[in-house]
DNA sequence: CGGAAGCTTGATATAAGTCAAGATCCGTGG
DNA sequence: CCACGGATCTTGACTTATATCAAGCTTCCG
């Protein structure tokens, strides 16, 4: 069990898992730096990226409310985290609410995400999917950056196709397009939005109807 | 405002709207009887259902933490409901936590209900999709049947399509399909579920590998 | 009893997946 | 310091699942 005293940095490799399915914790982490995934795996050996978790987030807030892991959770970077004991959570929530509230806040934050990632999956094409994904996480990335420059984006052109569904032969397709058009640029491991209102015209929209170009 | 007289059961009609975007809420809606579904509208006009509630859920249960109604939520059937004011919950919390603690129990199965939503819009083939979504919402209901008896569940073969993501003409051949290998029965308005084990199956594997046959 | 909502089916089009082959980068061990 | 091997990216050719278009039917509500 966990106390005030281990509520210091914690450090976590790339690729290392933070939890696993039916773990019961003691305690939620808030992530100072570094990107996380939750994700699930189908018998098919698939994998679907649900939730990413950015700097200032605390991940898996619901741990709150019911502390039993259902998913994977796995660091996209090298990740710095705090843990807060959940013991501790409750005890305060009588008292100082104010750390209860703010996970419980963004807790609504992630079930509104994951609202609008159904949607984007269910009735969006690749593009628009694609686009939609990379600027929700720009502009959470510009929220949280200190002069609101935000810089390329720790992700695999693998973890991309398992947060939109799709292919990752499609994604690369969609990204040299995006690229083609100076919405973004690729690197290995990562992508950097250029332009950040032609994305968000294409995540609404798509492309022009009866048009090629943007 | 509404207060303690409030809480008796409210009658809406089938398609009546029960909240809008935006709207700020002042209590949150215990279903009685009937199911509602919640959803987005794309610039494309096309629909995108992302939950549905079932008796005894209490809709939109976020609305305690935050109470702006974000998507649409409309009833699928004659629904009956009864308010409970946020106000009272929030005057509850510290004495008598129960009833805050039964709805944020829900709102957490809510995101886990989501997340597999996304898994499944998201990796999963029709048949598969089309599958896991009846099936969740047939355990669902067998939950609260009062002797597990589960019948005809309300749903058009529209609906099916906005919450799966498909259109609603190859929710049609999929349903077919599904009915010629005895799975299920569709009516006009409705599907029934005939065996549960064999849509199981269905939802997790697809239908057999190199086969056509169940 | 008329019209809208819902269902059904066929023919055709298209977005995305699959298969295949290489190229490139990068961390790690010798 | 270099070499090796795995992870990542890239591109082309071909296949397939699902969408689109079109038409007609049925049921139910007002």
């Amino acid at each position: 069990m966990l106390d005030i005293s281990d509520a210091t940095a914690r450090a976590f490799s790339r690729r290392q898992h933070l939890a696993f399915p039916a773990d019961r914790m003691e305690y939620i982490l808030r992530v100072e730096a570094g990107w996380l995934a939750r994700y699930t795996r189908l018998a098919s050996g698939q994998r679907q990226i649900t939730a990413i978790y950015l700097p200032g987030d605390y991940c898996e807030p619901h741990w709150i409310i019911d502390p039993t892991s259902t998913e994977w959770i796995v660091a996209l970077t090298p990740v710095k985290a705090t843990a807060v004991s959940l013991e501790s959570v409750m005890q305060d929530a009588g008292t100082y609410p104010e750390l209860a509230r703010k996970i419980l806040a963004d807790l609504v934050r992630m079930l509104a995400r994951q609202s609008s990632l159904v949607v984007a999956l269910g009735r969006k094409s690749g593009v628009e999917r694609l686009s939609a994904v990379i600027l929700e996480l720009y502009d959470r990335a510009a929220a949280i950056a200190p002069d609101g420059e935000v810089d390329a984006m720790p992700l695999t052109q693998g973890d991309l196709a398992d947060i939109v569904g799709i292919t990752p032969i499609h994604v690369n397709r969609i990204l040299k397009d995006l690229r083609g058009r100076q919405v973004l640029e690729v690197q290995r491991g990562a992508v950097t939005v250029t332009d950040p209102e032609k994305l968000r015209f294409v995540a609404i929209n798509g492309y022009f109807p009866h048009s090629d170009a943007i």
